[in-house]
DNA sequence: TGGATTCGCGTTTTT
DNA sequence: CGCGAATCCA
């Protein structure tokens, strides 16, 4: 018999073993699809696979495919898998990144269209702040009325819109600080282009310019002409300016694979639109649309209970997850006195599954806001479990690595002012504001940089011969490093700048406990900086790219935040903190209403489907919070927990008696908005005896204190009010009490 | 200019 | 409460 019959009939091994869908999704190469996949349902998977069965059967070299992430730790694994499905094949040259790699990779071969020079410097938003403060003083504007990160949020918001200063209109204008930072807007792009740099935003936003120009129709011809395919992971993540850029490049072939799930749209507040998948389907004529909603991770109990959970939002798009693993254990529902006694109990639960074999690298406890971690920190320590804390400052957020770059910056680029505004004065050299002022002023009048002030005035007078000598060796020191670049390993020269700047003298002789970890983690950079072929190659990588890569040898329970959890997953999972105003957030729900609700509970139910195997979910009676004690109760989210695949247990007398009378239990009846509005509640009658005198005596109260206000449940009165600090009552949302 | 002290505020986070 | 930023004062 021939064996050639048999390799003709046998299909390639990548698409063995995917279902129907999933394979599906994986060989419709051709015209636009949106891939809406659930948790765990080989997303990635099948995304790796159809960009390399799409170079295997040879429909598109490598370098004609675009595909896009939103992390590096996602490029990196899609680079990995699609590699190992070729065999091995490098990846260099692929249009492979995330949003802001590729869009600056491109940005590099136009900038001139824009008013920039290729080798453009990326601010990160320490400069930027520094930039928008600069151009305050120099208008004379109330910075503390006027606090310039909110100017900065506002303008990098309108950036992820796809607005330049010109098409903002006064629909995107509430209150005075919007107006404001309008009016620095225009100024504030001045000054980035005076100074050669973009923001993260501009990376996307000038591409986009450039693109839409017709005058530069070539240029996005020739991209049309180059990508045969584009492919985008995570796409309910995608802001509108992503959306415009992939639209813009996509519309050449017609060929666009978009992955994602609007049931784990958890980015809304930086700008994540999820209409954009709402929009696909117009946007891309005949589109076809596929639903993975077999999950392979979960047990048959955490499935439902995430389902559950999830499906009291009502902006859905419509997904039933199903699995045909077994039923597993329940979910563990439990109520605490305190954080504390969270922490306690949770540790115990995972020494208890540690003795019965569960590896401490397959448990996670993720928490709503950071500041939960620090009592699980302090539990872990005492017990001397071994975790490990994801998130948290990033490498290159790191005061000391800044500064490091700020150096480098200005070696490579002496006009990079905002850095040399960073370092001038650290390590301390006795120039201060004053100094800075001065030269920044002479820079004005003069146009020139902050670096050309600074030698131009050394061949004046006019400063004090003090300050005047210190400025020329600081000169004298950024001349003499650049004269080494070319003929030094720059590794080698970094270490010299830092040596000889003072700057590893200073943190030497610094006595805070945390000062060996900052001279640590610089020798790390140096150490990083060997793998880059150049200065200016490591300055882009790392202004991009860089992260810290987790070095754990040793298998350690992760602690991280919900957000962080997306794409991860664990045989265990710990969800501390399941407390109204905790989880969901009150302020969430204070800002966004319903939307930011529905918000925090995708959150949810991207916590539930970490979990392989066992959940815990578990709230507490007294919460610590900045000092102060604050009751809380029950998430509603526990309450939309399926009772069926639940394990109850309440600890008795986790309420404090003298803070409140008994807890009341939350009906699942909201009112068919999900939330009731002010009016509804405003227009009872019985609302006007609560917010004036109180309450009648024998009310049963809880009072819940809560940021700015409190929460005063009334049993009976089915009531629940928040006053601000000013007393302005203020309805936050309603329940319907028992009894 | 820089150390000392008070003030103010306090989700989630990527690039 | 705990931290960074603003402000005060030598």
């Amino acid at each position: 018999m021939s064996s050639d019959l048999f390799v003709v009939n046998e299909e390639p091994p990548y698409l063995q073993g995917l279902n129907a869908a999933q394979r599906e999704a994986v060989e419709t190469v051709d015209g636009p699809l949106l891939v809406l996949a659930g948790a765990g349902t080989g997303k990635t998977r099948v995304l790796t696979t159809r960009m390399g069965h799409i170079l295997q059967i040879g429909a598109a070299f490598p370098g004609q495919i675009l595909a896009v992430t939103f992390t590096n730790k996602a490029a990196q694994e899609m680079k990995e898998r699609v590699s190992a499905l070729l065999g091995g094949q490098p990846v260099e040259g692929w249009w492979l990144g995330t949003f802001h790699s590729l869009a600056a990779r491109m940005l590099r071969r136009h900038a001139d269209h824009v008013g920039l020079s290729s080798n453009f410097t990326i601010l990160d938003d320490d400069d930027q702040v520094r930039l928008v403060k600069q151009l305050m003083e120099l208008q004379n504007v109330d910075q503390k009325k006027n606090p310039p990160k909110a100017i900065v949020a506002i303008i990098s918001r309108w950036k992820d819109k796809g607005l330049i200063p010109s098409d903002v209109q006064g629909n995107d204008l509430n209150g005075d600080l919007d107006r404001l930072a309008l009016s620095l807007y225009h100024p504030y792009q001045e000054r980035l282009k005076s100074v050669n740099a973009c923001d993260f935003g501009d990376l996307l936003l000038h591409m986009i310019t450039i693109l839409k120009d017709p005058k530069h129709s070539e240029i996005l011809a020739d991209y049309h002409r180059r990508f045969k395919y584009v492919m985008v992971d995570e796409y309910q993540d995608t802001n509108v300016a992503q959306y415009l850029w992939l639209r813009l490049l996509a519309k050449g072939s017609n060929n666009i694979c978009c992955v994602g799930d609007d049931d784990q749209s958890i980015y809304g507040w930086r700008g994540a639109e999820v209409e954009n998948i709402l929009r696909f389907e117009k946007d891309f004529e005949g589109a076809k649309i596929i639903r993975l909603e077999e999950n392979y991770r979960s047990t048959s109990n955490i499935l439902s209970a995430a389902n559950a959970v999830i499906s009291n939002n009502s902006n859905r798009l419509g997904k039933e997850l199903f699995t045909s693993d077994q039923d597993g254990e329940k979910i563990t529902v439990r109520g605490l006195w305190d954080g504390a006694a969270e922490a306690r109990w949770a540790c115990e639960e995972m020494e208890a599954l540690q003795s019965k074999g569960w590896s401490a690298g397959q448990m996670a406890v993720l928490v709503r806001t950071s500041f939960q971690m620090r009592e699980f920190e302090e539990r872990f320590i005492q017990l001397g479990l071994p975790y490990r804390v994801i998130g948290g400052p990033r490498f290159y957020e790191r005061k000391e690595i800044r500064d490091a770059l700020a150096y480098l910056r200005v070696v490579a680029q002496k006009n990079d002012d905002l850095a040399l505004e960073r370092i001038i004065n650290v390590p301390k050299r006795g120039l201060g504001d004053a100094t800075i002022q001065t030269l920044y002023a002479h820079g004005r009048a003069k146009q020139i940089s902050l670096y050309d002030s600074i030698q131009d005035l050394c061949q004046t007078d006019e400063l004090r011969p003090k300050v005047k000598a210190t400025l020329m060796r600081v000169i004298d020191d950024f001349e003499r490093w650049r004269s080494m670049v070319d003929n030094t390993a720059h590794s080698e020269l970094a270490g010299t700048i830092l040596d000889e700047s003072g700057y590893l003298d200073m943190w030497k002789a610094d006595k805070a406990p945390d000062a060996p970890g900052r001279l640590e983690n610089l020798k790390e950079l140096v150490s990083a900086m060997e793998e880059f072929e150049s200065l200016a190659v490591f300055l882009e990588h790392i202004a991009l790219v860089l992260d810290n890569q987790d070095n754990s040898n040793q298998p350690s329970i992760t602690l991280m935040t919900l957000h962080g959890a997306k794409g991860l997953e664990f045989d265990c999972v710990f969800l501390p903190g399941w407390e109204e105003g905790l989880f969901p957030s009150q302020r969430s729900m204070d800002e966004n209403g319903i939307k930011g609700l529905e918000e925090e509970r995708r959150l949810a139910y991207v916590g539930i489907t970490r979990a392989r195997k066992k959940a815990f979910i578990s709230y507490v009676g007294n919460r610590r919070m900045h000092g102060s004690w604050v009751n809380a109760i029950p998430s509603r989210f526990v309450e939309e927990l399926p009772a069926g695949h639940v394990e109850t247990q309440t600890e008795t007398g986790m309420y404090s008696a003298a803070r409140s009378v008994e807890v009341p239990s939350r009906s699942r009846h909201w009112d068919s908005s999900g939330m009731r509005t002010a009016r509804s509640i405003e227009s009872r009658p019985e609302i006007e005896r609560v917010s004036e005198s109180g309450f009648s005596r024998g009310d049963r109260v809880f009072h819940q204190k809560f940021g700015n206000g409190t929460i005063i449940h009334v049993d009976g009165q089915k009531l629940d009010i928040a006053f601000d600090k000013a007393g302005k009552k203020r309805v936050m949302d309603s329940f319907v009490t028992q009894n």
